[in-house]
RNA sequence: GCUACUGUAGCUCAGCCGGUAGAGCAGCUGAUUCGUAAUCAGCAGGUCAGCAGUUCAAGUCUGCUCAGUAGCUCCA
């Protein structure tokens, strides 16, 4: 007999062989046909694993991850048996699970449009009716490739298999058989809320050079009304788009005229202007000195640092008196030129130069994505020239920084190091170095950090900050990098402590990121009801009517003395009218005033924030308001 | 760039089987002077993204180009 320890302590016994699933079903009536997975010893694993050792077992549900795992794995199944009733000559790729859904990749001519999800959704409903089983069966390698004789796909994938000489593990599903490790759900019948969301192109294993498949998206639960909980949140998302409050907010506009090139409309403008005054701000504090460098620059810098070979694709050139000139995609080089305008000593040393860099990228017309990703935009670029002995500090001085500005927001956000790439400069050694340095930090500040193999930029490894937004999606914002390579290439020197010349490290960081991308972040974050500092309008004057017109007019220039941004609404309209107005521009606070205000000298606050409401004293309005503004309050 | 889709007034959208463009909001003018989310009336707004083609006739059909949307790839 096997002893099974369940999730609550106590120990079972089962015959050897016993699956998960029927622990499950021993355990609770509809345990075993609700839509989960179950978990051995903390491992998901496929609800009908036989127990071979003793174990401690324990069932999840669709609301923990493996339990949604198994339950929009087989989703796909489901998607890609549909396919195959309706679209018999259809190639099957791969259908994973993924955070949200799940999806299924085929080969079909002509590719799937979004007029033939309704008749594919339908002939899946009928399968979740059907509740086929779904078993479990295990082949060898030549038996796989007997049963995916027709499709390319499969055994491209079999090939890897059949040579590490494994046995092949296969689901059926009624007519459907598909090559794949599970877990899955018992049978097809949990799926009972289902729908399908989008048909998209998508390479071959994620290669642009492969061939294109068509790709289906779905979602799926377990009940309607969470399926309909989603589609809402969905929705909602949809209203804090950056791009839809951006125009009805008037902060920017993106034009035909310069697609990928942010037009700054006033309001963005302020909203821009407060979030690099406070960025002076924290740098002034944090000893960095601030310098600007030119747009375009001679190709020949290009040359020398590297980007013409790593990153010319990406690049804008044009010509001046005959001679190649490239636009700035980074802001390095010219920072190397302004470290060479002089000699420096050790006692410089770290040397911390801020730009505010406007650089230009050739991003692919189909990346474009509102502020989100333009192909000009400005970085709050900073280049630290150390020791290699002030390295450490430095890189923690940084994380430091950026998780005050980051915390100013009310920002979550998560750390990745990103390692060597295939297409770098440098030796083994050195990205080592730099690597490891950049590890110890992130040790010694206690910091959790996930590593993304071979995702480093091409002259160093980075740490990279990734900010999580309203809806969950995450956005690289900060940046951390270490190079050793551009010092050496624009032979970069300062003068030791025993007087010979010595090489500097570099760290190369932005904070924001990209201002666009942050302030396209902080519209989404805020749902552009901005706290009252970043307010492109902070206070809306309503006077009832045109009796109270010289009050607001005297208000309005108490509130701009102290520098607090306030409109007067001095329109023939009703009140209700121009509140309504207000509330959609999301102004903080809204002053009425009539006939009881002018005889009291006071005002009556509509404040998006209860507490600051009601009645009061132009004087304490203001004390209080301007408390907030200074203080950069939530 | 690739796959699919979309493009009509500043914004949101209607416009059937091809017969020569319509609404609401915003704007302007006038009336109204009002107590916490839309006062009433009138006026003005469009090379139907652009360029070709089919047709007696194109917003509507076809092709190309441009731009956008959802993904893929790439990335701050």
């Amino acid at each position: 007999m096997i002893n099974v320890t369940l999730k609550d302590g106590s120990v079972r016994q089962y015959e050897p062989g016993t699956s998960v699933a029927q622990v499950a079903s021993s355990l609770g009536a509809g345990l075993a046909k609700a839509a989960c997975a179950g978990r051995v010893d903390g491992v998901a694993v496929d609800l009908r694993t036989p127990l071979e050792v003793d174990c401690a077992v324990e069932i999840c549900t669709f609301g923990d991850p493996d339990g949604r795992h198994a339950f929009w794995h087989t989703s796909s199944h489901i998607l890609a048996q549909a396919v195959l009733r309706l679209y018999p000559q259809a190639k099957f790729a791969i259908g994973p699970a993924v955070e949200n859904g799940f999806y299924y990749d085929f080969d079909v001519t002509p590719a799937f449009t979004a007029e033939d999800l309704a008749g594919i959704e339908e002939e899946m409903k009928k399968i979740v009716k059907e509740a086929l089983p779904i078993e479990r069966f295990f082949v060898n390698a030549a038996e796989a490739m007997e049963i995916f004789k027709d499709q390319p796909y499969k055994q491209e994938l079999l090939q890897k298999h059949a040579a590490a000489g494994q046995r092949i593990s296969l689901y059926r599903q009624g007519d459907f058989v598909d090559l794949c490790a599970g877990p899955h759900l018992m049978d097809t019948s949990p799926v009972r809320a289902l729908k399908l969301t989008s048909a998209t192109g998508a390479y071959w294993h994620g290669d642009s050079n492969l061939a294109m498949l068509s790709r289906i998206y779905g979602v799926a639960y377990p009940k309607q009304s969470e399926l309909e909980a989603y589609l809402t949140m969905l929705e909602e998302a949809k209203k804090r788009d950056h791009r839809k409050l951006g125009r009805e907010l008037q902060l920017f506009a993106l034009l035909e005229e310069g697609p990928g090139f942010p037009f700054f409309l006033p309001n963005g403008m302020i909203l821009k202007n407060e979030l690099l005054t406070y960025w002076r701000e924290v740098h002034k504090k944090a000893e960095y000195s601030e310098i600007s460098t030119p747009i375009l620059l001679n190709q020949q810098l290009w040359l020398r640092s590297g980007h013409w070979d790593h990153y010319k694709n990406n690049m804008y050139t044009t010509e001046i008196d005959g001679e190649p000139f490239a636009v700035k995609p980074m802001n390095c080089p010219g920072g190397m030129l302004v470290y060479k305008t002089q000699m420096h000593s050790y006692r410089e040393l770290p040397l911390r130069m801020a730009e505010l860099g406007l650089v230009h990228r050739h991003e692919l017309s189909g990346a474009l994505h509102g502020l989100m990703r333009v192909r000009a935009f400005t970085q709050d670029d900073a280049h630290i020239f150390m020791t290699r002995e002030q390295i450490i500090d430095e890189i923690m001085g940084v994380c430091r920084l950026i998780d005050e500005v980051y915390s100013l927001f009310g920002f979550q956000y998560n750390v990745e190091l990103s390692t060597m790439p295939g297409d770098h400069m440098g030796s083994d050694e050195d990205w080592e170095m730099a690597t490891e340095a950049l590890k110890k930090a992130m040790e010694m500040l206690d910091r959790p950090y996930t590593v993304n193999e071979g995702d480093g930029a091409f002259y160093g490894p980075k740490l990279d900050f990734h900010l999580v937004d309203a809806i969950g999606r995450t956005w690289q914002c900060g940046t951390i990098q270490l190079d050793f390579q551009m010092p050496e290439r624009f032979d970069l020197e300062y003068t030791g402590e025993d007087g010979a010349k010595h090489r500097p490290a570099m760290i190369h960081r932005v904070v924001y990121g990209s201002i666009e991308r942050f302030i396209g972040i902080l519209i989404e974050h805020f749902a552009g009801a901005f706290p009252t500092w970043l307010a492109p309008v902070q206070v809306m004057l309503v006077p009832i009517s045109e009796a109270h017109h010289a009050y607001a007019e005297e208000v309005k220039q108490q509130l701009e003395a102290v520098g607090i941004r306030v409109e007067a609404d001095l329109r023939n309209e009703k009140m209700n009218y121009k509140i309504r107005e207000a509330q959609l521009r999301k102004i903080p606070y809204m002053l009425v005033m009539g006939d009881k205000e002018v005889l009291e000298k006071t005002v009556a606050v509509r404040a998006r924030k209860e507490e600051r409401g009601g009645v009061k004293s132009v004087e304490d309005f203001m004390a209080a308001t301007v408390e907030e503004i200074t203080s950069r309050a939530l």
